[in-house]
DNA sequence: GAATATTGTTCTGCATTATAGTACGTTATG
DNA sequence: CATAACGTACTATAATGCAGAACAATATTC
């Protein structure tokens, strides 16, 4: 048992936090790895061996210092992999039609994080971070998941959420992001009108798992004067049957609406 | 210490082994994962608590099975960062130019790993699959990098190959992968001509890092009938061209050929 | 629906194992 | 050239991870 009241092992906790040290550096050596975790050089020494014999880290052995390794990045590509598998057709199907980006993500606590992504070959267009994250209420996905979650888990999600103000469009309070909720509901998607940044426009629709709760979803992004409202309505519709044929793909049989 | 005689700490291990179970199974119970790993289920049920609790690994609560979690997704996406956002890039323009699929990949020992993927638009078309790995002597993006390694290296990896005939045009012995690779030099630029599947072709060319060695690659993939030597040649021009310059990027700077 | 089997989880004592300290060789740095 | 910083190896000790048992919760069988 620990200070944090968890039952985890230390080792294995302080191997994480060392891979977490290269989020922010590429490249790190032993002596840095130590400081930046807090650890003993030694301690950190025999982790980092470790971590490197299993490849989750390697050594540049010109810089004699230490980066992510290859293996990370496979184990991370079977992440969620059948969501991937069955929802990327659709996003390539959506790009094609179009002609915007289109993106798969899943709500993770009070973030969206984009799984995965099919660009545009448009040359103005959006560029979204695989891996990266955003939070739920200035995102269409984000809104799209909220809108469609049970009251009690959307409130547990309010009550934690804190508000940052991206652009002038963005709902930064928890009033107006329940009326954009509402709104969302009764139009079917969701829609983020250049609420996380200026000129940038989405629409969205929900991905729901077994329990018929919303977990995913995906997305249009493209330039604002592009995403006009007779384009987001022709789209969104588009987007709503993909989504209820990944829903139904992924063992969800959809009764209602 | 252990019996493979490296120096390292036992539960890491055991928990980046529990990881890898979910290679082969989405899912998996507590007692599964320890029936794989071969471990005590109490072991095992400490090693999955901790990971839980570091969101590498997170809790179906509808089947109270494992799957593996979102931030091992996130971790794996910031390996090799600094090479996929420089190269992404060249690889959307290659689709643009040419309507096929580009590829980035990097070496591992005796694979190739695919980092990133821009797919062509076109509805035939070649779908690798990113994180995958193939040998490197039977696709474009190995030989790539195979033709341009010192000797010592390649011979070190030409003595630890084994050889399997995928089609009828697969280098299936270390002399005829020699002659392609010698091709494959003079030339400029790798082929692949059926030699992985029938109906597949590929051209490739080789990423350097600070020691001229290479250790990466880009390629363009499709079907053999639009892949013909006109094109081949042609695009073969602009891919050397793009990989001159992600080396040089990447802070190659290169003074030979 | 009762009985049984299987699985997930908690607890505890013991022995193993991870740890920090020291020390040494090697590479940067002034 | 001297000194500092760094990576790596060794060792003793004590903390930690581990297996076993026992319990709780869920599935399965009849």
């Amino acid at each position: 048992m620990n200070k944090s009241g968890e039952n985890v092992i230390q080792s294995v906790c302080r191997a994480i936090q060392i891979i977490r040290c290269f989020e922010k550096n590429e490249e790190l050596g032993v002596t840095e790895i130590s400081k930046i975790a807090g650890l003993h050089k030694s301690t950190a020494f025999g982790l980092i061996s470790t971590l490197e014999a299993n490849k989750l880290i390697e050594k540049n052995e010109l810089t004699g210092k230490y980066r992510l390794g290859l293996e990370l990045f496979r184990l991370g590509t079977k992440v969620n992999s059948a969501l991937r598998h069955i929802a990327v057709p659709y996003l390539e199907q959506l790009v094609k039609m179009y002609q915007e980006t289109a993106n798969l993500v899943v709500m993770d606590d009070l973030s969206i994080i984009y799984l995965e992504k099919v660009e545009s070959t448009q040359s103005m267009r959006i560029s979204t971070l695989v891996g990266g994250r955003l939070p739920l209420y200035c995102t269409a996905v984000g809104k799209a998941i909220l809108a469609n979650l049970p009251p009690e888990e959307l409130n547990s999600k309010l009550k934690r959420m804190e508000f940052r103000k991206y652009t002038g469009n963005t709902v930064s309070d928890r009033n107006s992001l329940m009326e954009s909720l509402e709104l969302t509901r009764n139009r079917g998607y969701a829609e983020d009108n250049e609420e996380l940044e200026i000129g940038l426009s989405c629409i969205a629709a929900p991905i729901y798992n077994h329990f018929n709760i919303p977990f995913a979803a995906i997305s249009l992004s493209g330039p604002t004067f592009r995403m006009d409202e007779v384009f987001r309505k022709e789209a969104s519709v588009t987007l709503m049957n993909y989504t209820g044929e990944i829903s139904m793909k992924l063992g969800y049989d959809n009764n209602n609406q």
